[in-house]
DNA sequence: CTCTTTATATGATGCTTATCATGTAAATTC
DNA sequence: GAATTTACATGATAAGCATCATATAAAGAG
């Protein structure tokens, strides 16, 4: 059945939304085609209507999963004007963002499976990861341009690192102490 | 045919060899039982002889490729007696590492899918990044236990988040300035 | 209101892959 | 060295999954 202009896209925009979280949570060969229509509501034959194919999809569902990467400092400013950087590190580093891949950091969720993942993945990717650098680098003190956007990307990859490995572990204790001891890392290193 | 007692041996160790590279390389999702024992020089059917299921495999394999990671602290004692920490970041931050994720450490080539992973895989992590944590907390700087154990850590999660964000993105400069920038900071913390 | 278009549903198709069943030849045992 | 065991090979089996073909009913055009 044919439905509506504005629905379709609507259900283009929620089958991308819906594999951005899938795919975070699952990872890319977790989900498949019709699990992701299915959580839309739909069935698996429309798919090939919005996409060309399921490497399309993730590419396009990795570039979603990122825009919010790209807003990082305007939303740490808007929420916290005092301290933006240290509002990022609380919330990166907070538990209910370990606990909720889907809708998190797509670096610490799909890193490693990116690395593998096909052309236009790994541009969207790219793209992402030098929005949160530039966003990053923008809150970040230090003497020189090239000064803060160095110190930038190490928390960057701090913040990435710690929230893998406490994901990783199987053991509630330590993974809160990985959590913890990147948050008082990064934050003594801003004196 | 049947092989020798030895030969079985031998063959179990060079399975699970061969699967620690290739999980790290392609993912698990991305090796088939077939793949591991042909790259072995065997066909798939004498799989289940030595492993009860590929999660077995997985599970195993994944505690191989962190045996390295617990010799961390002696290896880089005995590579550089005068400053054990510093070799440790040369080597993990080297663009030979970034290359060759199918030996290099497995948290980078698999941090993100292993969370996903089944129970034993998961414990193995555990105990691999608990060993590796105790490793490099031993030849860490720092006034207490304590301070030397967080500053480990924080010093893994920026090892590991570099490495991670260097093999996602898809410019060979930006990972160059991914490792460099992880580098400069993690040496500057030291003193 | 009729005609045309099309977004989605249903139902193949073909490939990959984990696992199992059976055969066989070589190692081990006695 | 005959009998037995067994590690591996060959060849199913069955499930999962990406993609495509066709049908249909509802939207949009006139």
């Amino acid at each position: 059945m044919r439905v509506s202009r504005e629905q379709m896209a609507e259900n283009r925009e929620r089958i991308l939304d819906t594999a951005a979280t899938l795919f975070r949570e699952r990872g890319f060969d977790g989900v498949g085609v019709a699990d992701v229509m299915k959580a839309v509501g739909l069935t698996h034959g429309g798919f090939y209507g919005h996409f060309s194919s399921k490497d399309d999809l993730a590419a396009q569902a990795l570039g979603r999963a990122f825009v919010h990467a790209g807003q990082w400092a305007a939303e740490a400013k808007a929420a916290e004007p005092e301290a933006p950087l240290q509002a990022i590190f609380d919330r990166y580093l907070a538990p209910s963002h370990r606990d909720d891949p889907g809708h998190g950091c797509p670096v610490a969720a799909l890193g490693s499976d990116t690395a593998r993942q096909g052309e236009a993945s790994r541009l969207a990717a790219t793209e992402g990861v030098r929005a949160a650098i530039k966003g990053l680098s923008a809150i970040t003190p230090g003497a020189t341009e090239e000064e803060r956007r160095t110190t930038a990307i190490a928390s960057y990859a701090t913040l990435v690192g710690a929230l893998v490995l406490a994901r990783l572990v199987d053991d509630g204790a330590l993974s809160d102490e990985i959590l913890a001891a990147a948050k008082t890392e990064l934050q003594s290193a801003q004196e």
